[in-house]
This record gives C-alpha cells, structure tokens and sequence, in this order.
DNA sequence: TTTGATTGATTGATCGTTCAATTAAAAATA
DNA sequence: TATTTTTAATTGAACGATCAATCAATCAAA
C-alpha cells in the first residue's frame, strides 16, 4: 500500500475519523486506537503522523475552528450591508457541514476541555473575540458602542446557546430554526436599544425579589 | 474515626470533592484517588459508598440539577406574576452558588457525557423541558402560544449560552451582567413579536445569499 | 536499491475495583 | 462502672484491565 505522499491523506482521515469517534465514543472514552481503525490504520500510524493523542485531538480542534472561520469568511465576502454581515455570521455558525450532531458532539467536548487546557482554551478564546469583535462592528451601523457590545455578546451567547441545546435534541439539526432564533434576537434588540435611546416610554423587567 | 451514621456526610463531601475535582483537572482526567483525597477520605471509601466511579458521577450531576432546580423552585414560589415568574427563572439560573467556575465546568462536562451516556441524557432531558414548559406558560400571558414556545426555546438557548461562554472567559462570573442579557432578549422579544402581531412594518432580517 | 509508509507486538504506567484487615464508637454484659 | 462484644466505618495493598506510546520488521512504490 505504500504510496508516496501519503501525510497530507492520512492527517485529514485521521481528524474525520476523530470527529467520528467522539460523536460516538465520547470524548473521555475514545481511543487512538478506535479513532485509527475508522480511519483503516494502524494505530501506530496516528502516533506517526501525529505524536501523541493530544496533538491529534489539539488538531481536530484546529480544524474545526478553521472550517467555520472559513465558512464565515466567505460569505462576509459576499455580504454588502451592515446588516448583511450580521446575517452572514449568523447563517455562518449554523452551515450545513458544521452544525452537524458529531460535529457538535466534538465541540462540546473542546469547550469542556479548554477549560483546563492553556491551549485549547487560547484558541477558543481567540476564535469567540474574532466572533464578538466582527459582530460588534456590524452592530456599530445600528447602536452606540455599548449596547453594540452588548448586544454582540448577546448574539455569541444566543449563538452558543442554540449549538449547546442541540445536544440535548433528538431530531435532526434544523439550521433554519436556529437561524431564525438567533436573527429574530438581533432584529429584536436592535428595535428595543433603539426605542429605550429615543426615551420611549418602554416597560422594564421585573426586578423580582431580592435575592 | 469510625462514627455512626457517616454516610450522608461523607456523600456530601464527595460530591463536593467531584465537583472541585472536574474543576481542577477536568472530567476525563479526574480519578477516584484525587476525589477521595480531595474529601478526605481514601479511595476504598468512594467505592463503598457509590459503588462505582460513573455513580459518583451521575450523583453529581443529579445533586446540581436538584440544588438548581430546589433555587428556581424557591424564587418562583414567591413570584406574583407571570413578568415576576420570569424573571425569578432567570434569576435563579443565575444564582451564586450555582453560577460558579466549578459549577460551570461540571455542567459543560455533563453535557458532553450526556451525548453517549442515556441516564444522563435523561436527567438533562427532564430539565430542560420543564424549564422550557415553565417559560412558555409564563410567557402565555404576553404572546400566542407559537410566539410564547420560540421566545420559551430562545430563552433556554441563552440561558445555556451564558453559561458556556462563562467557560471562556478569565473575570470572576457576573450573574447580574448574565440576568441583564437574558432579560434583554425576552424584554426585546415580547416587544417585537407584539408589533408583528399588530401589524406594525417591523424591518426584517436580511436573508443573505442562499448557502 | 533506496526510501517512506505501515504494521502489530510489546512495554510501561495508570487507574478502577476488590477485599481482608483494622479501627473505634456503640451496645451489651457483668 | 468496667469489660466485653458487636458493628459500621475505613483503610491500603493487591489485582487486572486498559491504553498510549515505542520500535523493529515489513512492504511496495520510486
């Protein structure tokens, strides 16, 4: 079997089968060795191209943020108004593609695991600043910085959230439904940071009992 | 040391010890040994009284859903209104105590193990529908029912969403800053979906270009 | 013939789990 | 009260299984 530039194949069968095997395994529980026959090698192979089981997990992580900042990339490339930019990243988090069960099954895992690893917790942080940041702007066109801020950490979390919730469903992913709950947070917000700046008389929260 | 009638103390505190464990060294690392040693107790003892490392585990994560649940369940008994009910949900999702960096890294732990393991996928199951079923009957009284479900799963979303984003970032938890944002997003919510409903020309968003 | 790809048996360490032995509080007995 | 017996709590050493990592041997394309 033996060909010549083989890396390149492997590395990309090896992350796929990752994914895979966290989807089906769990993250605790999978194996160099599982994750090698999904991907039909050895699992000397892994640790060949690889290193170690870290590495090959550090670089499945990598890749998905890479694939995702890419999807969003491209059509922020396309996008021409303000408004369509929020949009763009917004249909962005949710491509076909990305927001998919084993995928989800994987970044949940990441997220969990960031928590106690510097450098999946510097790559995660970096990606969701990039996020907050390029939504922030967008939103700059509508609102005055602060509530832009806040309302872009609104988006990231409603975001989050929405990805987070898919693990617990039984249905497939629906990338509409989630489009449409995190476009109508956006619409909403916008309209109420801007009726509460005009001085409208707009009712406040019930504060509730303290606590 | 042998005193009578230890064991709820000791299950306490093993519990807690789990709780801190995953916070320190994350849920695939953590062994019984360090748990023990956390509680003061040795390793012999984890077993005796929860028969099994995944039992352990599985107590945690019902002993934070039932102290989260016992929170809400507290503040909603003393809500007068369906405004008052919402608000106390949030609030007590949002709780200190339960809206803390070990709190949180346990909970993102258990979301991903409840991906293969069907216990825990069940327990978060319950949770979640009677959160979203508590927040769609109060939200009744402010929109049509299809309106009152998507704003009640929105509301989970970003609630959810808070909570993992808690897991990014490096200040000390803000629960008033993460009950600002939710209640943002139902205030917004009620706002908009009322003008849609009356008919108002409310702008909306832009589609973008097709995936 | 050379070279990179690939294997799979082996090793060494870790960790969950078991269990026989030990401790000291409580109860029973003298 | 003093002494013995009982009993639950607790330990820590030992076992067995698992798995990441290594590496010498093999294979086939160049």
């Amino acid at each position: 079997m033996p060909r010549i530039g083989m890396e390149a194949e492997r590395r990309r069968s090896l992350i796929a089968a990752t994914v895979d095997a966290i989807h089906e395994q769990g993250y605790c529980d999978v194996t160099i060795a599982q994750i090698a026959r999904k991907a039909g090698v050895s699992g000397g192979l892994a640790h060949h191209y690889f290193g170690s089981k870290d590495q090959l997990l550090a670089a499945t992580m990598r890749h998905l943020l890479h694939e995702l900042g890419e999807g969003i990339r491209a059509r922020l490339a396309e996008a021409q108004t303000p408004r369509a930019r929020l949009s763009a990243i917004i249909a962005g988090n949710f491509e076909t593609g990305q927001f998919r069960e084993a995928v989800i099954a994987a970044w949940l895992a990441f997220y969990s695991q960031a928590r106690t690893n510097p450098a999946s917790q510097r790559l995660l942080r970096i990606y969701s600043a990039r996020l907050v940041s390029n939504l922030t702007h967008s939103l700059r066109s509508f609102l005055p910085l602060p509530d832009a801020q806040l309302v872009a950490e609104g988006t990231a979390s409603m975001i989050d959230g929405v990805w987070i919730r898919r693990a617990l469903k039984e249905a497939p992913p629906d990338p509409e439904a989630a489009i449409r709950l995190v476009e109508d947070y956006v619409e909403a917000q916008i309209l109420l940071h801007r009726a509460r700046a005009s001085g409208a008389t707009t009712p406040q929260p019930d504060p509730g009992l303290p606590a």
